[in-house]
RNA sequence: GGGGGCAUAACUCAGCUAGGUAGAGUAUCAGUCCGAUAAACUGACUGUCAGAAGUUCGACUCUUCUUGCCCCUACCA
């Protein structure tokens, strides 16, 4: 057995190991022994590959891992295939501003192949970053070297694979619809891709002349004026009620909500008026308005030919509140979800007047090559000159932004591609029931809740890094014919060629002859897919690395999945969708989500100024590590593995505190200290694993107790593991460890395993704390890798014969402790608890009465009462509480020599009375105290042999020593001991010290320096413990001296 | 606008599913113990369990409402 280093470093200890199992290929060997073993299936949801992992990213990491190394341990093979998610805006985004452009048009002009290449490599660059980021943190059994990577072609073809399933089964169409586009983009976004920040907006509103009543005008409100050039009708909600108000202040006529009347006009307008006819809205349909910028958009006219209902009042009592606003409602088909459905009803033409980049095309006439953002100005400027507009107020409301780019989104109709998703929803809300969710939460409201509200999945993008489409029309407009494909042999077979790389712009060279017309040509449409899909179709799309096939038909749902709460309307959904539409089944079984990590309850950002990386840990170099010297020691990944496992319930931020940080190491430090006391006794004692077993009966009843622990701890944890109840893990192994092993079975078993110690068990009790310390290593596994893995080398990779194990390379190659279940004695734990309780009542009692705890007291009694349980451990109360004898009486009177103390069980006294003996070992307890101390702090090794001089000067004291001069010698290693030499010698060699007596002979307390310092200012003094009166002469002394002996 | 989460000691958080005298760690103070390191232990201290109402013999726990912080969602015309 090496011994363990007394400072734990656990920066170079990190090193060390992870060298370690470079070396001895652990990978492998756990690869091997996995072979032939049931599959638990876990796929890892991909990160982006931005090129640099921050805390959450690694939290999440380091979550999976645990359960990786948990399962592995608990005998599954586990499928570990990391993957990395590089497809989409993001990359674009970055590598447009690496070569300084613009816009989608420079994109064409520097040359798409180019720009494609150019965004590979970043991923491909960023990846292997990552890589070795993920390593470094300690979740080194990945399958690193082959990870999923969404732009590889088997990848792509899995995803075509997943249209061509939508595409039989009807649910992949295309469409006409309004949806939030971004300008700069240049490119629709899916639900998923929009953020919601406020901003504050001009509201505006305006009067519309109504063409076939006399001096009447309608109002409306709008947020949105550069709507206004594609405005076709206004709706109204045909069942509230409508005013015809006289303005006496313009002298006209104005229509509007009845609601509305008092709280605009008068409120808001301070107009006098006079409100006229009531009627509904009903009333009110197809009278016609003129639209407020017919003369700067020509085409208006063009559309109110087009249709009848078009610039007139049309009816919806869905869309329409009176309770809000005005009650009439500025409609732009083309620009509103709400408006285009309500158009589509009333037959009004979609006018679409803007282009994918947000600028107004030749049909918005004078308006034409604006961005609409910029043209509200000047709408609003129009309006005020021809007296349109009535108010305008700022408003602040929340707005949709580009989820890469943070550009303004803009509504506008356009043809994508979309998946039926709206239409699965029941479909979707069973499976989601199905699906076993860590907290129960997050998928029976969270995920719930955004199921119920599912639109139809856009799944087109009109971008370059991402994967094509695989559809392809006849270009022939009477035919238009559509094909989808589902492979690449498939477009082998019907085009003749497959391009090498299937990303843009190779596909897009890919034609055929249209075999339904013979005519046209087959085109693939220009669009790439919504990078969503990508890590949605991962159960089949990845097959080939994680099974090694591409039968894409056969994909196997995941057991468990992973991720964070944005992951509810990311991958959670984007999986769930894909699965549903390819193949009508779900492809998850479990699910847990986590949190996000907060620092001081914000959100890390760089910006905020509050943001760190796991780096920041590992070497220390957090300000708030750094700034405080006790924190400065802590480094390396460990002790934040153990902290993020336990610091927040599943589904709740982790809010990253230094200080809670800060005590998770001292809980690592601890576990680590009681390997090293273990480790240091066990050497000191030679204690040999293989030759010293315990034999199960000869085993006393703390023994016993602490088996019944183990075995409780263990099944707990593996319950907890079992469900993914993570957090609790930590709790339980702590509790463990700490409170149970170091701060009480050690402390029982002190004396029995120390140096000197005689005790006929003494090994037994070793072999026991080796096992028990064994098992919790393998509980500490999957939480601490590198530790655990470092005291298994030292303390047990050669020993393992002793339970019957064949000697492994690593902890890793181990299993998880098996629970026996016989040896769970509840009875037994809840009377130590008690124990433990009483001691410290009785403790508490001395303590009370200045009795030090290493001075022995003669009789403990306990007045029992009906609560009181049998006393099992009562030999370890004696010893805890230092008393000479233990009773339990039916009711007792004290005299003046007993004091007492009320407890939860009934009455205990204290035996206060002294003789000889106690007297004799009080004194001798704190003379070897203070020998002791005096060796440790001059340096002298446990165990080496010192010539010890006691000088003594009063002979009842003398002869208390004496009494005890076998003890004394054993207990501080003294080859020769002189009791009673007349003067203690000086020289460099001899460590010599005082100590300082009560002269009471029925205390004999040694007093602290603090009581001689006070004696030598000449002030009244009394001992502390007997309250006698001290003077400097009266004082007793205990001199001695040591040196090592020759 | 809709939905959800959180609010417990000076700090960080358990406890709430199944209502029965409020817990842990840290911090502070006092002390103890120790050949386990910057180790360990004990005690003391601090709580209107955010507020209000209800159900109940009894509410931190269940219900409703209010307040504050946060998140998700939505077309706010």
């Amino acid at each position: 057995m090496k011994p363990l280093a007394k400072n734990l470093d656990l920066l170079q200890l990190e090193k060390q190991i992870l060298q370690y199992w470079k070396k001895k290929v652990i990978y492998n060997q756990i690869k091997s022994k996995e072979k032939g073993k049931d599959v638990w299936r876990f796929i890892d949801g991909p990160p982006y590959t931005t090129g640099s992992i921050h805390l959450g990213t690694a939290w999440n990491k380091i979550l999976k891992d645990y359960l990786i190394r948990y399962k592995r341990m608990r005998g599954f093979k586990v499928t570990d295939t990391p993957g990395y998610d590089t497809h989409g805006l993001p990359i674009e985004v970055q590598m447009e501003k690496e070569l300084g452009i613009q816009n989608k048009q420079e994109i064409y002009e520097y040359g798409v192949d180019k720009f494609i290449q150019n965004c590979k490599e970043f991923a491909q660059k960023n990846l292997k970053i990552m890589n070795k980021q993920f390593k470094r943190l300690g979740c080194s059994f990945w399958d690193w070297d082959n990870p999923y990577i969404t732009f590889k072609n088997s990848y792509i073809e899995g995803i075509w694979w997943t249209l061509k399933k939508a595409w039989e089964r009807g649910l992949l169409y295309q469409f006409y619809r309004p949806l939030n586009c971004c300008p700069r983009c240049a490119t629709a976004l899916a639900k998923h891709e929009q953020e919601y920040k406020n901003v504050i907006d001009t509201s505006l509103f305006l009067k519309i002349k109504a063409k076939d009543m006399e001096n009447t005008y309608f109002i409306i409100w709008t947020t949105t004026p550069w709507t206004l050039v594609a405005n076709t009708a206004i709706m109204v909600n045909p069942m509230e009620k409508y005013a015809k108000v006289y303005i006496k202040d313009l002298d006209e006529y104005w229509i509007l909500s009845r609601n509305a009347v008092t709280v605009f006009i008068s409120g808001q307008l301070d107009y006098k008026y006079q409100v006229g006819d009531i009627l509904y809205g009903e009333e009110l349909e197809g009278q016609r308005y003129i639209h407020p910028l017919i003369e700067e958009v020509p085409y208006q006219k063009e559309l109110s030919k087009q249709s009848e209902k078009a610039h007139s009042i049309i009816l919806s009592d869905k869309y329409v509140s009176a309770e809000e606003g005005v009650g009439l409602v500025h409609t732009a088909p083309g620009h509103g979800p709400e408006d285009f459905e309500v158009g589509i009803e009333n037959n009004l033409p979609i006018f679409n007047p803007v282009s994918i980049r947000g600028i107004y095309k030749d049909e918005a006439g004078q308006f034409e090559g604006q961005f609409v953002f910029d043209a509200n100005e000047h709408i609003l400027k129009i309006l005020e000159e021809k007296g349109t507009l009535i108010v305008t107020s700022e408003i602040e409301h929340e707005y949709a932004h580009c989820w890469r780019c943070d550009s303004k989104l803009v509504y506008r109709a356009t043809r994508q591609w979309f998946f039926k998703t709206e239409s699965l929803v029941p479909k979707l809300l069973e499976k989601n029931e199905e699906i076993y969710w860590v907290p129960d939460w997050a998928g029976e409201r969270w995920f719930k809740s955004w199921l119920t509200t599912l639109k139809d999945w856009c799944i087109s993008r009109q971008r370059f890094w991402g994967i094509p489409l695989s559809v392809w029309i006849c270009d022939n407009e009477d035919c238009n014919d559509i094909t989808v494909i589902g492979s690449g042999v498939e477009l082998k077979e019907i085009a003749g060629e497959c391009p090498e790389d299937l990303h843009r712009p190779w596909i897009d060279a890919v034609m055929w002859q249209c075999k339904n017309c013979n005519k046209g040509t087959k085109r693939r449409i220009k669009d790439i897919l919504d990078v969503w899909l990508d890590s949605g179709s991962v159960m089949w799309a990845a097959q080939e690395v994680y099974d090694g096939h591409n039968h894409y038909d056969s994909w196997i749902p995941a057991d468990f999945i992973m991720e964070g709460k944005d992951q509810i309307r990311g991958w959670f959904n984007s999986l769930l969708c894909s699965a549903m539409v390819s193949s009508d089944r779900k492809n998850y079984n479990s699910c847990y989500m986590h949190g996000w990590v907060l620092r001081n309850n914000e959100k890390m950002s760089k910006s905020k100024g509050n943001f760190f990386e796991p780096e920041d840990l590992i070497n220390g170099t957090l300000e708030d590590l750094k700034k405080n010297k006790s924190y400065s020691r802590i480094k390396g990944i460990e002790t934040f593995r153990y902290y993020s496992l336990g610091a927040t319930q599943p589904g709740r931020d982790l809010n990253f505190n230094v200080k809670e940080y800060a005590d998770t190491f001292r809980t690592i430090n601890t576990i680590w200290n009681v390997y090293l006391y273990a480790n240091q006794k066990f050497r000191l004692s030679d204690f040999k694993p293989s030759k010293h077993a315990y034999d199960i009966n000869a085993l006393n009843k703390t023994d016993l107790w602490l088996l019944s622990k183990l075995n409780s701890t263990i099944n707990t944890i593996t319950i907890l593991a079992d469900e993914y109840k993570l957090p609790w893990i930590t709790e339980a192994l702590h509790d463990f460890i700490v409170n149970d092993i170091s701060r009480w079975y050690i402390l029982l078993i002190r004396e029995k395993i120390d140096v000197y110690s005689e005790d006929p068990s003494k090994f037994q009790v070793m072999a026991l704390l080796y096992k028990v310390l064994f098992d919790v290593l393998l509980l500490l596994a999957p939480i601490n890798p590198m530790i655990s893995e470092h005291i298994y080398l030292y303390m047990f990779k050669s020993h393992l014969d002793a339970f019957n194990l064949e000697e492994k390379d690593s902890i890793h190659l181990l299993d998880w402790p098996d629970v026996n279940r016989d040896l769970i004695a509840e009875d037994l734990e809840k009377q130590m608890e008690f124990s433990k309780e009483l001691i410290e009542v009785a403790r508490s009692l001395k303590n009370q009465n200045h009795i030090r705890l290493r001075w022995p007291n003669k009789k403990l009694i306990i007045e029992s009462t009906e609560k009181l349980p049998e006393l099992e451990f009562t030999e370890t109360i004696k010893q805890l509480v230092n008393v000479k004898a233990l009773e339990i009486v039916d009711s007792f009177t004290p005299d003046n020599n007993f004091v007492s103390i009320e407890s939860k069980y009934g009455k205990v006294f204290l035996d206060l009375r002294v003789d000889d003996e106690i007297l004799s070992e009080r004194i001798v307890n704190d003379l070897i105290r203070n020998i002791q101390y005096s060796r440790k702090k001059n340096q002298f090794n446990v165990g080496e042999e010192i010539s010890l001089d006691i000088c003594v000067n009063a002979d009842f004291l003398k002869q208390y020593v004496e009494q005890q001069k076998e003890l004394i010698s054993d207990k501080v290693s003294a080859k020769d001991l002189n009791i009673g030499v007349p003067e203690i010698k000086e020289n460099e060699n001899i460590v010599s010290e005082r100590l300082n007596i009560c002269p009471n002979p029925k205390c004999c307390a040694s007093l602290k320096a603090n009581i001689i310092k006070k004696l030598d200012t000449g002030k009244d003094v009394q001992c502390p413990y007997c309250s006698m009166s001290l003077s400097k002469n009266n004082i007793k002394t205990i001199s001695f001296g040591f040196e090592r002996a020759s």
